[in-house]
DNA sequence: GAGTGGTCTAGACCACGTT
DNA sequence: ACGTGGTCTAGACCACTCA
């Protein structure tokens, strides 16, 4: 290991240095993709650290996905899976456009009965009281997306007396019923407008669409919300990276 | 701290166990979003566990989004952040759908000389030398999508005499011209088939597409690929999970 | 059997925020 | 001054892999 010296810094976390320039020999391209690095002893005795911070610089890098570790055998570089197929490719992303008003336009607000597959999803039983509201969400002051929402009744008495077109509704369902929103699961299709969307958005039938599927759900895994929703194509974009 | 007891079991890592249990705290909303959870000296206490054993619990639960803490003033519940306001959403997303096969259709590769845009995006000189080839990528034996890609020409010398049609453009790039494939960011918009693509897809003009535009970098930020995809919006589908 | 990474402990010092 | 989380060390035992 005898490379280039290496001088901490006072005033930065240790480990946090390690890091760094553990990180510093993968981009370089000192230690290349698929490599097996050195074994921990050698790099406690190389950066003069004790073995739990050594550890916690090359965990913080296995967490982030740029090596990989085998008991037995030993840490190596891991080499990015860009692509190789598609599907189970994975990142982060984010959605790029402006921000949803508070205020939204009601479309309608109604009582209704669960069908067999918004039962499903609900996880209610079929005939069940549920909600069904549609709006649509403003950004910018113009339409940016059409709205269908399907709530398991009983979780929301008196929800058509709530302001729905001024304020979010998951503020709605977390501050005036409580309902502790813990996590979410959305699927993007593209799509096309059909004359209601298209109505409702201000664009022409046929212009692309996200179609995004959205099941909030709440403790014990129960369902809060189903919702269905078009997004205008020419303003939102989902933005993905990989590593 | 008189709660249910907590009894270890033999044969599965402590920290695990104990991370188990503080995410059931969460998830059952014994600890509510917001609230401040006990101190480390009081959970070592309850699970009686040695400090380091409990920070890595702690410490996992702080790296997946579910806890926050502060320096001086404690640890607190993370309220979920699902919304409020589309843009700058943010969350994991996997693709669901066939995986490509290595082979592909290859369309054409020709030599070509950047135009000012795809300069900008390669960021080399407009002029510059550059490839351009085109694929159709099968999934399932089947189409499933087209994509062209543009590549600076001084990276890869004779890229058009290797097996452009029966590996992935990806690792050749990285095996046999050493490009090291570090990050890559990708767009995605929705769109719908012109004829061009729908005679490559096999499927009708007007069919809803994902529109998919990746730039893959390689060391020194600088640009190994860019690349213009439509995946059919039958086979592919996002799923983004927030927390 | 020697070497690898995975786990766990006990104890120490620090910077920070609240009181 | 006190309690919080952040850092770091030294040493121990384990399961696993490979020669």
């Amino acid at each position: 290991m005898p490379t280039t010296a290496f001088a901490a810094q006072r005033d930065l976390a240790l480990h946090h240095q390690v890091r760094e320039d553990l990180l510093l020999k993968l981009r370089s391209g000192e230690w290349a993709p698929g490599a097996e690095i050195p074994p921990e002893p050698a790099l406690c005795a190389h950066y003069g650290v004790s073995r739990g911070t050594l550890r916690r610089a090359l965990g913080d890098l296995v967490n982030e996905g740029y090596l990989e570790r085998f008991p037995g055998r030993g840490t190596f570089v891991r080499p990015p899976k860009l692509e190789t197929g598609l599907a189970g490719s994975f990142g982060r992303f984010t959605v790029v456009g402006p921000s949803f008003a508070q205020a939204s336009r009601l479309v309608f607000c109604r009582r209704s009965r669960a069908s067999a597959s918004i039962a499903a999803v609900l996880k209610v039983k079929p005939g069940a009281p549920i909600w069904h509201l549609e709006r649509v969400r403003l950004a910018d002051g113009r339409p940016a997306a059409l709205q269908s929402s399907y709530l398991p009744r009983r979780l929301y008495p008196g929800l058509d007396r709530q302001p729905l077109a001024s304020r979010f509704l998951l503020d709605i369902m977390a501050e005036e019923y409580g309902v502790a929103l813990l996590r979410a699961v959305e699927f993007v299709d593209p799509t096309v407008a059909d004359g209601y969307a298209a109505r409702h958005l201000g664009i022409k039938p046929g212009t692309p669409l996200f179609r995004v599927e959205r099941t909030t759900y709440t403790s014990g895994e129960r369902v809060a919300e189903y919702r269905l929703s078009v997004l205008r194509g020419d303003i939102f974009r989902y933005r993905n990276e990989f590593r």
